[in-house]
DNA sequence: TAAAACCTGAGAGCTACTCACAGGTCAAAG
DNA sequence: CTTTGACCTGTGAGTAGCTCTCAGGTTTTA
């Protein structure tokens, strides 16, 4: 298979898969011919494992790292293992944090209803936004 | 004002306060003496009203838009409302996103429970992930 | 045989910072 | 009065995970 063929059976852009090749995740031949890189349906197995891992949280050094296993006969099972309790962990946290988010917002979004748009001063910029400053806990996003 | 005053006071980095600078956000004056940047407390206003839209979502260039419009003695709010009402979608989005990435987590660390490591053989390399596979609706992420 | 469609690697661009660098400035201590 | 240390300056690189552009070579199609 040559890149765009790859990519297309992976449902990705091909440029991804030149990222992942350079990358170290894919390891495909060459075509002495021509030079072109040659994928077979191991790389395609590498490529699909590695965009599920994608979709679960898993960085690309993570997934390298357990592709890496994988070559050397290792199980990388318990590995995975882990860093995804670890994402679970992470998700549910993103979720509280999304959650308070969303409810900090439809409460302004209803306390605005009753201001005026009201042009900036100088002073004010936008109350809307403003108005903000006592619901917001300083360390609510990214750490 | 200089640079680590206002960054400070708004409990900022410092290099923040310089990127905002170089952004166009803040627009300081100059100490003609030694060419430091100054900032006033109008300064400190935009600042600290930056840094909540960023919490709320808003993007740099949207808050530059927002504080430029306000620049020009226009009301910037109901723009502001506009693009609240669409990442509070947004958020709300995610959030669903999460909840479901979540249910299917949980169910493939029970599910995993029944399943023996196994050493990759070429075919499989970890079935923890590879039996993902059923799970995963190709386009479960953005958009 | 010529145009269209593909391939190549290297490098820039995206977001929102953060950090490192080399050199200029300033207040207080010796 | 000089040194020390803390601050200031702009520029440039690094972060993650791609995406896109570039110039140039190859293969397929008409």
């Amino acid at each position: 298979m040559k890149v765009k063929e790859i990519a297309l059976k992976a449902g990705v852009n091909p440029d991804t898969v030149r990222f992942y090749t350079r990358e170290g995740l894919l390891k495909p031949t060459r075509n002495p011919n021509n030079n072109y890189q040659q994928y077979d349906s191991e790389d395609l197995r590498r490529l699909r494992f590695a965009r599920k891992a994608r979709q679960l949280g898993f960085s690309l050094p993570e997934i390298r790292q357990i592709l890496e296993q994988a070559d050397d006969h290792h199980s990388p099972c318990p590995m995975v293992r882990d860093v995804f309790q670890q994402r679970l962990a992470e998700v549910e946290r993103e979720i509280a944090e999304l959650q308070q988010l969303r409810r900090r917002m439809t409460a302004a979004l209803s306390a605005w209803q009753d201001m005026p748009d009201g042009t900036p001063d100088g002073h004010t910029i936008c109350r809307l936004i403003e108005h903000w400053d006592e619901a917001v806990p300083e360390n609510s996003s990214k750490e």
